[in-house]
DNA sequence: GTCGACATGTAAATAGTTACATGATTCT
DNA sequence: AGAATCATGTAACTATTTACATGTCGAC
């Protein structure tokens, strides 16, 4: 079974609500799921030209002056299409964590130098943290409590909050135990 | 900058204490890093000659009857250049997850399908924690505490528990929000 | 004798990234 | 005038996976 490009389901998703253009979505993406999916432009402009060639988004161009702005529209066939890949369950991933496999050989090298990597983490992830709160007061604030998106919205963005936290607290146990020793 | 090709730095981790080949390196890490670093047989193969070919390890050749184990050794300049990729800072890895891409979705379609997603996960995460547990019984409790990577490979383990709780918490408050609806 | 694990590899396809390329508009 | 951002795209490359291919050995 081949490994299938999930990136279409990401610009579907994006424009199940309004039609939109590429460059709008990545941009939305990058405020909004760029923690758990990303897309580059060089992935999605060529993904909605086979969408549109599928029949399952449709485009028009408009113009500001002399600037183009191709909008995407989802189709009716490309919304089936879509609400299929939602029923289906999702993929548990396996994620590689150079980290993880830097500890695993922890013993190869120096206390200090293992120390380093996980402080180093640790200022990765209260970054994280913060970024967290920022999408949480300026983005999701913006939006109202009847949204239908925004109780889906705050699931994601929790779920990063915690598994931020758990990761700070597995640090800090870490960093403790290399530094008694 | 072009993306590097990480799985030398985990082969040649495996080599680091004892020749192996790379089919019981393959084997070892099922059973140890499996859920932060997985390689394929079609990708250990060809590296492991390029490692070869580029002097990082040596081969010799062993046979069981007529059943040939190739086996790989590294070599000083091969641990040298682990050790520098040891002391680099460990990338941040931005990884995709669809439960999210899904769940970030959830408005259009309906809170059953929803809440099905996340049970089935629930699932997934107990039983990655029960793995968790047989690697801690069965692996790890055969290494000696005065082995230098024990504690790093419960490090390692204890990432994957901690990530696993966190997820099964954040995993019964969503669940528990979109019931009560 | 045949099934599953052992053991090593190649071929082909796909995914995903980086770098390149172009030009418009807005802000300072 | 120059820099930053808007906006869309292609080319080239690298990584990674799936499927294929081959043969050995031990257990039942």
């Amino acid at each position: 079974m081949k490994k299938e490009n999930k990136s279409k389901y990401a610009i579907l998703g994006m424009l199940f609500d309004k039609p939109q253009s590429g460059y709008e979505i990545l941009q939305f993406m990058k405020e909004s799921t760029t923690h758990f999916w990303q897309e580059s432009d060089a992935s999605i402009y060529p993904m909605l030209k086979a969408l549109e060639r599928d029949g399952l988004v449709t485009s028009r161009s408009e113009f500001v002056g002399k600037r183009e702005r191709k909008i995407f529209e989802i189709t009716a066939s490309g919304k089936k299409y879509f609400l299929t890949w939602m029923a289906l369950p999702a993929e548990k991933e396996n994620n590689r964590s150079e980290l993880l496999l830097k500890l695993f050989f922890g013993a190869t090298t120096t206390q200090e130098e293992n120390i380093k990597q996980l402080v180093m983490r640790r200022g990765q992830a209260q970054e994280t943290k913060r970024i967290f709160r920022r999408i949480a007061e300026q983005t999701l604030s913006q939006v109202s409590d009847e949204h239908p998106h925004k109780q889906f919205w705050s699931m994601t963005l929790r779920y990063g909050l915690k598994l931020a936290e758990a990761e700070l607290e597995w640090l800090d146990e870490c960093i403790n135990i290399l530094k008694n020793k």
